[in-house]
DNA sequence: TTGAAAGCGATACCAG
DNA sequence: CTGGTATCGCTTTCAA
């Protein structure tokens, strides 16, 4: 725990001058820099955080809240946790957690304790209590997800609506007619913003398309999976040449596994897209087709537009949907008997 | 953002007893006291974090250094993570996250920059790098896990081997003498430190004890589980009567599934015992007795190691291993053909 | 291009 | 039981 005084000293210069070279906030000559970086790195200075944040009026801290719900799908959520503090660390920032209860409570709390510089919203329900606070506290933040309401708010997400039209397109490209969609349980689309964004698009494009689409919601526990199986099963014997996808990783395997019992072949009898997943769908057998959410996208502009309110810019109140991408691993083909 | 020097001029009195009656460090009289927190309640008043780090020289936070491997199990991560964060509330402490590359080179920054007031070691590996780190930095810290090498550490964890000893007891006990052990998967046993301590403790108990006991490490991905299935039946058909589990809460319900099909009842014909578990075995059908992992016992130890080690408490460095708990859900009874 | 010094907002010592 | 104030270590204005 060396002091600026200490470098000072080393470098034979005054620490105002130490501090200016190394935050590069006002010109030195190449000489002094050097000796004051060299005796830096010797004595493996870093300014104390407290007396930044004091005198600096920046903590270098973001506040994650996170919820963790009961039906919080944790695979997906670590991978938000863990590109979020990436993200951060990139602006040099660190990350705070702040779980539970805390995550309402300690928004208060950070934010009048000037803890933290801004709050990032994980995690995000259709009707967040974290809405209310974060229109009244002082403290910027960012929603990596979209409430019900969310005016005068910054939010980021994947465009859920536009990527299962994606997948829509591609199989309706392909010349199928017949879509069947398996989801997550019935009771996300209460919980979640997401799923229900999900569904919305693909009904919309399909009947955009004049296509058929047959949705079922599965639950996902239970003995053997049966109700992802069913689900299969169903919507096969119903008539449907493409499924699509957006549940976790474990229905989609055992989806696949049902199409494999049933003796369908992928895709040359059937053709499969996941939608939404935040695992790597290309490690199934067969590999799967994906209209990926990337948790490195949606929290690394989440931490650009937080940086942003944090020195001061006027971010419009908006939410930024990014665009969804096609990744093709080989499981759509044109329907069986379909003209070439 | 109210500031001390506001609440003392609302409540008529001196920073220096606002800071006081709020710290509880020395007697104030009540009326005094009353005014103050009255005032600071108004403001909603805080002690700015910065400023408390720098003059009372503690932060107030604990770094949490976790490596996200890729073969971590997410949800039983995400429960230490929570469970450490609970934990340090109840001493007015947060938790910042380091990850990744961070674990590493965020553990030395935030020791020389005093962001921390100490470091939190999770998701331990047995050659763990953080090892070596631990012992350079001026940070106390706490490791939750047993590293091979943990000489002048303070470590915490469950016992393990005493956990496996209490289920092959249990069943032992009820007239079993051929046990089956489904345990993660091979590449486990040498990347974390517990899955073997598990294993050691299962075979020396039945060794002295002189049960039978076949150990299968199923893989448990691939379609259909089916590795987990055949040792399952590979075992039942060896003549195990009672089967001891410590595996992910899936590779538990494939099992379960498999005695099902095999048309082997719980616990009439095979007993089951899992162990190590921080999921809840008393959800499956039928309930499964449990010797559980339970995460928010390590986390509250080490943080209460960590807060004695703050206040300079000389703690001998050593291994914590917690005493493990029996949970009988009713999945085990005497082998079948045992007289009563 | 560099230095001196005034804060930043608490804590805790020294007085009274 | 309460107040004044030095101090924590840095950032940043103001001056040179």
């Amino acid at each position: 725990m060396a002091k600026i005084h200490e470098v000072a000293q080393a470098a034979g210069v005054s620490i105002s001058t130490v501090s200016y070279a190394l935050s590069g906030k006002r010109p030195i000559a190449p000489e002094t820099r050097r000796r004051i970086e060299e005796a830096a790195r010797e004595l493996d200075y870093r300014p104390n955080a407290g007396a930044r944040m004091l005198a600096g009026r920046r903590t270098q801290i973001f506040a994650l809240t996170e919820p963790f719900r009961a039906d919080t799908h944790a695979p997906a959520h670590m991978a938000f946790v863990l590109a979020t503090s990436i993200a951060a660390r990139r602006y040099e920032y660190d990350v705070l957690l702040l779980t539970e209860e805390e995550a309402s409570a300690g928004m208060r709390r950070v934010a009048s304790s000037g803890l933290a510089d801004a709050v990032l919203v994980l995690d995000v329900a259709p009707d967040d209590e974290r809405v209310a606070l974060a229109r009244r506290i002082a403290l910027p933040s960012v929603f990596i997800g979209v409430p019900d309401d969310h005016e005068g708010l910054v939010c980021v997400d994947l465009d859920f609506e536009a990527a299962a039209a994606l997948a829509v397109d591609r199989v309706t490209g392909l010349g199928h007619r017949s879509i069947g969609f398996i989801g997550h349980p019935p009771a996300s689309y209460l919980r979640s913003n997401f799923p229900p964004r999900v569904r919305r698009g693909l009904e919309l494009r399909a009947a955009e398309l004049g296509v058929e689409c047959r949705v079922v919601l599965p639950e996902s526990d239970g003995p053997r999976r049966a109700s992802v199986r069913d689900a299969v099963r169903s919507l096969i014997e119903g008539g449907a040449t493409a499924l699509v996808l957006h549940c976790d990783d474990t229905s989609h395997a055992v989806a696949l596994d049902e199409l494999a019992a049933l003796g369908r072949r992928v895709p040359e009898d059937v053709s499969v897209v996941s939608v939404g997943a935040t695992f790597d769908t290309s490690a199934f057998n067969p590999p799967i087709d994906s209209v990926p959410l990337v948790p490195s996208a949606s929290c690394e502009l989440a931490v650009e537009l937080a940086m942003r309110l944090i020195e001061g810019d006027e971010l419009p109140a908006s939410v930024r949907l990014i665009a969804p991408e096609y990744l093709a691993h080989g499981s759509t083909a044109p329907p069986p008997g379909a003209a070439d």
